[in-house]
DNA sequence: TCTGGGGTCCTAGGACCC
DNA sequence: TCTGGGGTCCTAGGACCC
């Protein structure tokens, strides 16, 4: 048996656990840049506001309905976050951590010892909003989809009080009656239209379909084993996060500009910083990077602008894994110079770090690295197991004093025009964030004061 | 004027290997 | 005239997820 538990309107209820008063309010929180809906709590839905509205198109119902908008604190939930996940560490045998606010849990043979697992997803309902004040919902069965499932119709379902527990092949049977197939784990918008016109409209459908037809137009291997999840047969098993702590097999920083770049200078600048991050996130992960990509994207919403929208340069790393960021950038530089377009208002840019693996795992050296010339002292190193100990102060020092304060010189932004009222020191690649809360569980400054 | 960010898994062709 | 089989790695891109 799999758990499923996830988190309610997770930005709005982290919001929410600090400001009381906005209980039983509309409440929406928006992405970064300020630039879509990516939270909405239950009386913001009833309005009608969508997942995903851009906020100037709905910004006049917002007014009307005097709905509390909120730019994204990703501090505040990447801490709560942290805490939810801590909790299930504690109550549960295994935990996946599957996104911010959801996760598997491992319940295998648990039923031997509880018999029927509702009161105990209650209890762990119960203990993360006693902890965190986080509302939760869970779903138990057994595969992963089906546990998906069954924590939607909880969530959708007040009468079952925020648990579904699927134990027998009638209820799994009228779960799968309940759910619409584009809702389902792994069908997104064109497999769900596809679908559809093949007269499959809800999740039973789907698991009547045959193996062949899955293969065959669900993409293959991966909607064969949906099927088969659908139809109680386990085809994923759960992945579990060691100590509470997400490690991935890759790591990206991307960023929406506050306006449009056409300066390279600028452009390189915004790549070194989000380099920056990236490399930090990797180093925080113990592992060192073998494949680097760099794209740069145009606005695809613009009617003047014809597709691609975006282009990107992939280079696996020719010395060997690294996390050295001086190393990266080195890299990142000319990958740049391989997709950048003179002219060309650019709007976003990231980069993608990937081959993850711990140091020390098979490292390719660098046939022509000075260490091969012993005559020669080694000017400029290219292994970062040359130097960890520079990375090391320069994550220690930004651990203790802000994210930030000790930076490569390349993501510094050289001021390229006059700074305007408000806009004094503001990097360019910096978007808007008009309404963030305080960080109140990582700032000392932010803490809140109880008289 | 204003449209997010960070992930996973899979496919496929080309270059290359034995 | 006739030209194999079984792999890996690299790179780019698509579909999906929250």
């Amino acid at each position: 048996m799999f758990g499923l538990l996830d988190c309610n309107n997770f930005y709005v209820s982290c919001e929410r656990v600090f400001q009381p008063r906005y209980e039983g309010r509309p409440v929406v929180v928006l992405s970064n840049n300020d630039g879509n809906l990516i939270s909405r709590s239950a009386e913001a839905k009833a309005l009608g506001l969508k997942m995903g509205d851009p906020y100037f198109q709905v910004k006049d119902v917002l007014h009307r309905h005097d709905v509390a908008v909120f730019s994204s604190n990703y501090v505040l939930y990447g801490d709560m976050s942290r805490r939810v996940m801590y909790h299930l560490g504690q109550v549960a045998p295994a935990v996946e951590i599957y996104s911010i606010d959801e996760a598997f849990l491992d319940l295998a043979g648990m039923e031997t010892y509880l018999g029927r697992l509702d009161a105990y997803a209650q209890k762990v309902r119960a203990g993360v909003k006693s902890r965190t004040g986080i509302p939760t919902c869970v779903g138990v069965a057994p595969t992963k989809t089906l546990a998906k499932l069954a924590n939607r119709i909880a969530k959708k379902n007040a009468d079952l009080d925020g648990v579904l527990y699927l134990d027998s092949a009638e209820r799994r049977a009228w779960a799968l009656r309940q759910v619409p197939v584009g809702d389902v784990w792994g069908v997104g918008r064109q497999y769900a239209a596809k679908l559809n016109a093949a007269g499959i409209d809800s999740a039973a459908d789907l698991a009547r379909v045959s193996d062949a037809w899955a293969r065959k137009h669900l993409g293959g291997v991966v909607g064969a084993r949906l099927v088969q999840e659908l139809q109680g047969r386990p085809c994923a098993g759960l992945h579990a996060s060691e100590d509470g702590t997400l490690s991935r097999q890759s790591i990206s920083c991307s960023r929406s500009f506050g306006r449009p770049l056409s300066a390279f200078a600028d452009m390189l600048a915004a790549v070194a910083a989000f380099l920056s991050r990236a490399a930090e996130k990797l180093r925080a992960q113990g592992d060192m990077a073998h494949v680097l990509t760099v794209y740069v994207s145009k606005n695809r919403f613009a009617t003047n602008v014809l597709p691609p929208f975006s282009r990107s340069a992939t280079l696996t790393l020719p010395a060997g894994p690294t996390a050295d960021t001086t190393v990266l950038l080195g890299y990142a530089r000319v990958l740049l110079n391989r997709i950048w377009e003179p002219g060309v208002a650019y709007h976003k840019a990231g980069v993608v770090l990937d081959g993850l693996e711990p140091p020390g795992t098979g490292q390719q050296l660098d046939l022509f690295a000075p260490a091969t010339a012993p005559l020669v002292l080694p000017e400029k190193p290219t292994l970062v197991t040359r130097r960890p100990g520079l990375m090391a102060s320069l994550d220690a020092l930004n651990e203790r004093f802000g994210r930030g304060t000790v930076r490569v010189a390349t993501a510094v932004a050289a001021p390229s025009r006059p700074a305007t009222a408000g806009s004094a020191n503001r990097p360019p690649w910096e978007g808007k964030a008009q309404w963030r809360s305080p960080a109140f569980t990582t700032r000392l400054e932010d803490l809140m004061i109880v008289n």
